[in-house]
DNA sequence: TTTCCGCTGTTCAATATTGCACACCCAGAC
DNA sequence: GTCTGGGTGTGCAATATTGAACAGCGGAAA
């Protein structure tokens, strides 16, 4: 169902025929797009670019739910009945997006099948990325958690192509992604790189997919 | 947009009408409905009871993903393209469950509006819980966590009325499903039940969630 | 009744993880 | 050049968690 679709249907454009209900713009790195606890009345689409959705705990933690690309929505909480934003997204890179009122999310919901039809793909595949996290969560020790948000960010944004990870990555945010301390994903870092599964020294990362798959399947 | 739908329409009574493309048996407790590795070709429907959906790692251990109860539906993931089932869903009780095949699944979805947004809602409801299944993990620690499924559990399938928690639930389930182990549940139990916020003796279970909350809110 | 079996209670050593420290490096600001 | 702030490399004690025992208990089956 999901590609399929995906493919055949230019949400761009459809998105920009709705008319009032929605705008769009462009929001600098680090720009924040919404914030945890704001009122939650529209749905975002990445027009271009990349997204992070972030969580705060009230002891202060902040762990990473969700980093989205180009062609992804965020901000659906609201659809299901949300009356405040749980999450903070902000924009990861320079990126361009759709904002459309919940109203009007609702009511093209309703009126444009193939619009609806792409929406629901979206949250399929959503739900089964979000399902893996937890399960990795779950199952795994923060190593292979590791591994594995390594390998995810390898061919993030790209189609196929592998190695750079994007410069703005930091063990900080590997830390809130992970779901785990900056002492211990500096340590198993340093680890994968003296294994040489990475390799980086204060410019970008590169990732060997191939080879941290090996942690992961240890 | 949730509740509202939800109500003014009888997914049940819709159900029968869609003729072939679907069936509906009923499931002894135990009784597995689909399993991990099998052939995704259908989305199910609980018309009434219980299901479990668990996750088992390579290494043998098992991770209880869902707990889903009468009006929820589960097998959606065929809808995003799986191939294969990535978990195993159970009957938790006696329970009737209606299977939608894949194709006709996606037939009627793009032919019944009505059906189409009950889905979604359905789809957003449960994105927002996996979703704060998986900020629990990451945030807290085995205690709380086993504090918030307890408080879950003693809401769970009932209206808005509290206390006695589903008898067949033991300690190796909720060691699957708060993502630990059953020494560490057995432990936190124990220790719950010295402060009075729970209430068992091989009888069932029941749980005071106001007292609970203290222990999640330190 | 006796046996068997599933579940709970309890222990414990081995590991994993957290939460802090503090030194270092380096690029950009001044 | 020097200062400064952000990021990295370490180390380490305090905790949390695992994983595996083994005993007891009570109901169901034989």
């Amino acid at each position: 169902m999901a590609q399929e679709t995906v493919s055949s249907f230019d949400p761009v454009t459809f998105l920009a025929s709705i008319g009032s209900g929605r705008t769009s713009r462009t929001y600098q790195r680090e720009q924040s797009i919404f914030r945890q606890g704001d009122a939650a009345d529209a749905v975002f689409y990445i027009q271009n670019g990349k997204v992070q959705v972030t969580v705060m705990s009230t002891t202060g933690k902040e762990a990473v739910v969700a980093l989205l690309a180009t062609g992804e929505f965020f901000g659906e909480g609201c659809l299901a009945g949300q009356p405040l934003r749980l999450a903070t997204a902000s924009a990861f890179a320079k990126s361009k997006i759709a904002r459309v009122g919940k109203q009007a999310m609702i009511r093209v919901l309703r009126e444009q099948p193939d619009f609806s039809q792409l929406f629901m793909d979206f949250l399929l595949s959503r739900n089964l990325a979000i399902e893996a996290d937890l399960v990795d969560q779950m199952f795994n020790s923060s190593e292979k958690r590791l591994a594995r948000v390594l390998v995810l960010l390898a061919n993030f944004g790209k189609d196929g192509k592998m190695e750079p990870v994007m410069p703005q990555i930091n063990q900080d945010i590997l830390a809130a992604r992970v779901g785990t301390t900056r002492s211990r994903i500096n340590f198993f870092m340093n680890k994968f790189r003296k294994l040489g599964l990475i390799e980086y020294n204060g410019g970008s990362l590169k990732v060997h997919s191939s080879l941290l798959n090996v942690i992961l399947h240890d």
